[in-house]
RNA sequence: GGCGUGGUAGCUCAGCUGGUUAGAGCGCAGGAUUCAUAAUCCUGAGGUCGGGAGUUCAAGUCUCCCCCACGCUACCA
């Protein structure tokens, strides 16, 4: 594989209806920053793009239940989002964002050249319109009465009672179940693209790397399980995905286009298009060409994402890619898999997070926190399966690694540079004999033990350059302790008695480590680069600077050179106590408290509408699990003048044999409805919280089956 | 239920196409050292590699079955 010439770089576009949390970040976010720093240190050319993703039912909905529009909502979250990647130093080129007009243009640019080389399918269908919600409805939205078995709650893709599969238009008397009101029909026109149509090249990309019959990337680099998923959707058959829908926000679909009124883009095609008009925007801020980046096979693309974005960047997109035609595809989509946080996992409803922006402000005057968050996300990255963020484990990584590790080294070095020579760089001399690092006891040189920070910075670099940033990361500690053991082997402390020469070469090794350190700091903890580079008296680490510092160690002339004076060290970090870690844990725990929301009230009811249903209680008198279902549980009650079978999706959170003999109350005379090929007569009464969770309503003990319940 | 990924030392994880006594970090125990924020450095203990069966001269690594976690999907009146 030849190197490419310059790299285009996507972050998944965040959606823009609510703030980023530490998964976020570990997922898309942090890999792809490190990744790009990276680049930028070796001075390879490289564009970094993300933007708000703004579109999509969701906003719309938000924006109605608090009562503002849509962009209010949008422009609420960018600004938030925007300013949380600043402060967290995920250095975006551009942070762009899909509702500007840039982007509207682009993406419709897009969708015509698709339309006009014929790879959309037009379909014109009969589809229902609900004029009180004014818009088009999703099959799942509609119900009627099943033309096969007459069941009257059928679905509008679906009939559950008979099973058979239904379009909306076989339903008799079809409602919307948004609005409860009768339906229009309505022609209806929609883009499809056939992705079936492209598995002849899309397989061989995915599986072997090969495009076209030529080599495109290597498969061997893909992870397992983004490889397995690609995998698993097309050996299930790729269909034909509507690439237009009927919603009130987002990109229109072209004007001139026949049948486009009221027509949006697909959320999907839409928000990948971001990563192309956020190019082009950096490019016109710039003053570059957007194209070479997209269109110049020797650009190499590479999409940072979180597993559940895996289809759409490694099929949907691909296809678009290669329908439009003028586009690189992506050499590698590198998805993480998910962060769990003190072992539950992470959850925007329950307040099961840790949200970034929070995080940021509560310790915005301490950058060392900044950088052990960045620190022990990389750490516990979820690059492979998923994994774990806890309080714990962020204070181990900050005492232990950066605080005694590296902190405590830098500080050892400066200490001594002081004492010995008040902070002017000490010279060396390759020919003297100092003690080895690896090992106790055995000599080594100037070179031997510079090229050892060379060595470790090799293999970082490897890693980086495979993903791998969890293992970077070691590499990157393991310079520090290769610090920690020349300053140990050395014992500079009693050398200076004896050998000032010598001591001076062994200073000068661990200054050059020092310097190694604050470049390989800059791609994992910027912030610490940053406050090194000022300890050491050096601008910040700048484009390019890897390969030079490399350069001139090994031909003896180090960037951090003889006679040149350091500043007065300080610690780096501190460290973080017991009393700390339980309080962030506390806090966790009650905002969790706080944040309970309750379901709306419905509408009002009238008495008759409750005298409708005929409560009655109830008493359970077997259980079994229902073949093929996850939650299904069968259940036989007795209602003392007979008894009924109910199936209750109860399953997940009571086993069969734990519920006979319990008391319920039963909704008797609901229609009864076949689920799973079990005619279900009626339904059991739940109470559900905040999470989900089922709880039996039971009538008191000594209440016998068969009553009412009013 | 279907498909995918994972299940390796107390904790967090490496182990490529099967091959000598299964590795790292943290934690733990013992020792060294004092320049440094009791930080550092060295040594050591710890695993029937989720369970069972099979293929092979040889399996953590391949095949089959089962269990568990997570994701996508179906199912929750």
């Amino acid at each position: 594989m030849t190197k490419p010439k310059r790299y285009l770089v996507t972050s998944a576009l965040p959606y823009a209806n609510g703030p980023l949390h530490i998964g976020h970040l570990a997922g898309a976010y942090l890999p792809a920053d490190i990744f790009v720093r990276f680049l930028r240190m070796k001075g390879e050319d490289v564009v970094f793009v993300c933007g708000s993703d703004e579109h999509g039912a969701a906003i719309t909905l938000r924006a109605k239940s608090e009562g503002i529009e849509p962009q209010d909502v949008v422009d609420k979250y960018d600004a938030l989002i925007k300013e949380t990647f600043e402060k967290v130093g995920v250095a975006f080129d551009i942070y762009h964002r899909t509702s500007s007009e840039l982007h509207h243009e682009t993406a419709q640019d897009f969708f015509r050249v698709l339309n006009d080389k014929g790879e959309f399918e037009k379909k014109t269908s009969e589809q229902y319109y609900d004029p009180e919600a004014k818009q088009f409805l999703a099959d799942r939205y509609i119900t009627g009465t099943c033309p096969k078995c007459g069941h009257e709650e059928a679905y509008g893709d679906q009939c559950e009672n008979c099973g058979s599969t239904l379009s909306p238009t076989d339903l008799i008397n079809p409602k919307s179940k948004l609005s409860g009101g009768t339906l229009e029909l309505k022609q209806t026109t929609h883009w499809y693209l056939p992705m079936d149509k492209y598995e002849e090249w899309l397989r061989p990309w995915i599986v072997d790397g090969k495009l076209d019959g030529e080599e495109h990337h290597d498969p061997k680099e893909w992870k397992q399980h983004v490889l397995g998923q690609c995998k698993s959707w097309l050996d299930g058959g790729l269909q034909a995905r509507a690439m237009t829908r009927d919603l009130s926000w987002g990109v229109d679909v072209p004007q001139e286009l026949e049948g486009s009124e009221g027509k949006k883009l697909y959320v999907w095609l839409d928000a990948p298009i971001g990563y192309i008009s956020a190019t082009k925007q950096w490019a016109k801020d710039k003053g570059k060409d957007w194209e070479t980046y997209w269109k110049d096979e020797e650009t190499e693309l590479v999409h940072f994402i979180g597993k559940d974005n895996i289809v759409f960047h490694c099929i949907i997109f691909p296809i678009m890619l290669k329908a439009h035609g003028e586009y690189v595809l992506p050499k590698n989509v590198p998805a993480n898999q998910f962060l769990n946080l003190e072992s539950k996992k992470i959850s925007t409803s329950r307040n099961w997070a840790i949200w970034v922006h929070e995080f940021v402000e509560e310790f915005k005057d301490r950058p060392d926190l900044l950088d052990t968050l960045r620190y022990y996300m990389i750490a516990t990255m979820p690059e492979n399966k998923d994994s774990e963020f806890t309080w714990k484990g962020f204070q181990e990584a900050n005492n232990s690694d950066l605080k005694g590790k590296l902190a405590n080294f830098v500080h050892r070095v400066f200490v001594l540079s002081h004492k010995f020579w008040n902070g002017e760089v000490p010279s060396f001399n390759t020919e003297l004999e100092i003690a080895c690092s690896a090992e106790v006891d055995k000599t080594s040189t100037y070179a031997k033990e510079t090229d050892e920070i060379l060595f470790h910075l090799e293999r970082l670099s490897n890693f980086i350059k495979k993903y791998e940033f969890r293992s970077a990361l070691k590499e990157f500690i393991r310079i520090a302790e290769l610090g920690n053991r020349s300053l140990q082997n050395n014992a500079p402390w009693a050398l200076i008695k004896t050998d000032e020469e010598a001591t001076k070469t062994v200073m000068n090794v661990n200054l050059q480590i020092v310097v190694a350190l604050s470049i390989a700091a800059k791609p994992f903890i910027p912030g610490t680069s940053d406050r090194m580079r000022s300890l050491l008296n050096l601008p910040e680490v700048q484009v390019g600077d890897l390969d030079k510092f490399i350069k001139d160690l090994k031909s003896y002339s180090p960037t951090l050179s003889s006679g040149h004076t350091l500043n007065k060290s300080y610690h780096l970090f501190t460290d973080l106590k017991d009393d700390w870690v339980a309080s962030q844990i506390q806090k966790l725990e009650d905002s969790q408290e706080t944040a309970i929301e309750y379901p709306e009230l419905k509408e009002e009811a009238t008495f008759d509408d409750f005298q409708k249903m005929d409560l009655r209680t109830a008493t359970i008198l077997t259980a079994e699990k229902v073949k093929k279902a996850k939650k299904l549980l069968k259940l036989t009650v007795d209602l003392g003048f007979e008894q009924r079978t109910v199936v209750s999706g109860i399953a997940e959170y009571y086993s069969p044999e734990d519920i006979i003999g319990k008391k319920v109350v039963l909704l008797a005379n609901l229609a009864p409805r076949k689920i799973r090929g079990v005619e279900s007569q009626g339904m059991i009464l739940m109470a559900e919280n905040e999470k989900g969770e089922l709880g039996f309503v039971s009538p008191t003990v000594g209440m016998t089956n068969g009553f009412t319940v009013r």
